[in-house]
DNA sequence: CATGAATGAGAATTCATTCAT
DNA sequence: AATGAATGAATTCTCATTCAT
């Protein structure tokens, strides 16, 4: 019946205190999503999370679930950044991987509330796949690949490495040790298992002696 | 979220015409649930795709969600039975990994609608832990710690291994490389990464000469 | 988001009862939307009015513009079998057309809540063009087509007379005064205004000795 | 519907400034009036239209009624401008009533925006009658009141017409023509209709030998 | 004067679930 | 055992309007 769907476009004169009310948005939503998960939560809750009325969030975002995606994308560009600027100063192949592995546990151990909202909410929805919030999310993981191809190239892993499932590998071990640790609090921390991943996830592709695995 | 939860006790006469009824409804509902996910699912689309009056489902299930879990449970317990009944003519140790990561990869790749539900919807929700069937799905797990367990005894594989943490990656692995298969169809077909996938499972886990990683 | 979105289709084993309420709904609905308005009127009163729960009507119909145009559909069916049964015991051309005439102004009189949606709120919308219910508006109106039509055939009216056009002129002569009367209560009655309406009409169309009309 | 109502008096020093703005507004609120119609259009698309904010709206109006009364006034007012200077130079009785016609018409074929909404919006609305607004618009009709009376008094009309009724014909007839040709398009122009119109009209009322229509 | 920003107040729908038959 | 019918309860999103700057 109604028509016209575009969000009333912020008419942004300010775009510090736009960008800055959206973060804010962004945060109250986090709690509530991250306690309560997406369906359960009502943009009333987030709102008064928020400390803004109901109407006030459709002036910054387009609808719930764009809220939702816009969480990812604020939380893995931050994410994003902390990575890009550890890696620089790290030469050594090898410590790229645990690098990138203590990172993504410190990321998800630190912020408990994105990580319930990743991994329980945002890797179900369809949807996700289709928002541009995706695209940040991939490039994350994309430093996984590099990594792998890296060692590869310089001989340090097994040519028949296959990076992407490496990267399946890397990030499916840490997610789902992320979710158990959300769910069951078992085990209690997820950093301190970044050496034994380390160890795992490299002896999986280096090169190593005992080279036949015959079926 | 309703209230108001009695169960019309199903006074069962005839239990085996139950029983079939049950898992035709189930079956049903596993269809929509796989192409649609839960919330997107409604009663009157499950009832639709099991040809049934929407009153008709709650004389055998609860709520949706029961739904849901039975749905886990049903399926579940069939993947468990063929891995046990595969499982009793292997006695090698490692045959026998091998064997669980083969399982759940063809289980996924032949059930893709159960593959969607069980990683898309109930991975996600909480309430799932609480249920009886998520006991079933642990059992099932659980094979993976005796697997390992196994081999540490028997000195295959390192001492240091942690089972719980292995399962975390044979299962994180597994289950993000179908979800990239589900939503991406990426790789096509995930069962001929059983090879790979195992390789880099035992390396991880077995002894091998390379055994200092320095920080 | 939610996806689906035909009526639950009512599945009705009794046919009849579904009919019944249906007329139910629209004459509560008609109540509402004649003294309020369509706009003004909410699916709550509607459903106060007609002493069902809201989601209720949903099993009946669409929308609440879904409601409106069944008024329409309803009422000028109705509307439609008193003119046809009449009509057929007349032969003579011109009484067909007092008939018309008559039977417009006592069908807005008597249904004065009718009236008032039809003249007030389904004129004015443009989606109602494309309802079936339209169709059956259409179908009342052609009535006066074919009397004009007989006329001129029969060499009663002039031979330049184009029905179209006085149609337009009868119903916009009806309407508006019929307007004029539910918006003013000027004139306290219209159904004696057949007579003036008729003479009049009669006129404008009639052959009759001056013909003449220099620009 | 909304309360809170007080005109913040817009203290004028400009007062022709102020005008020319409040009628640049009603022309870029004619414009979405009469495509999308008074309820679904809203306050924000009147103001991307007509290039002002949306809180700068109110400094001229009241209210989104006020804006569509206020079209009213203002198109009502310069076709009565027009009618009463061509009017002005015309003596002849039955000439006058060719010339209402033909301005109606013309009127409404050359601003069919405007038709639009007087027609479809204004028409259903209640409030309209008790609006200034309304007042100049019975001055308009007015006019084929004082054309018919000077008829009959001047014996050129039959001495039995009702002004009053007369008037709701010519309107109806016109208005209704209209209506068919904004949203049907059928006539492809209503201007060429006058002469038919004039001629019928005029046969409605002016005096003949074909006097008695026996019942 | 103009307006960016904020919001109160709805209102139409949707849907899981109940229950009389 | 099966179901047609009814509905309670909720929730997203819309939009006219206000007001401080």
């Amino acid at each position: 019946m109604k028509q016209g769907n575009q969000v009333r476009k912020t008419k942004t004169k300010n775009k510090t205190n736009n960008r800055l009310k959206k973060i804010a948005i962004l945060e109250g939503a986090l709690k509530v999503f991250g306690e309560k998960g997406f369906e359960a939560t009502t943009i009333a809750a987030i709102c008064k999370s928020a400390k803004i009325a109901d109407a006030t969030l459709y002036e910054y975002f387009e609808s719930k679930e764009d809220v939702l995606f816009s969480i990812a994308e604020h939380y893995t560009r931050q994410h994003l950044e902390n990575m890009k600027q550890v890696n620089h100063f790290f030469h050594n192949t090898r410590e790229k991987m645990r690098l990138i592995i203590q990172s993504y546990l410190e990321f998800y151990e630190d912020n408990p509330l994105y990580s319930s909202v990743a991994l329980l909410n945002l890797k179900g929805n369809r949807n996700f796949l289709k928002s541009p919030a995706y695209q940040v999310v991939r490039e994350a993981s994309g430093s996984i690949i590099e990594a792998v191809d890296e060692g590869v190239k310089k001989g340090i892993y097994r040519d028949d490495v296959d990076a992407y499932l490496v990267r399946n590998m890397v990030l499916g071990f840490i997610e789902h040790l992320t979710i158990q640790w959300l769910l069951l609090k078992r085990p209690e921390k997820i950093s301190p298992c970044r050496d034994s991943i380390f160890i795992m996830v490299m002896q999986s592709i280096e090169k190593n002696c005992k080279e036949a695995y015959d079926n």
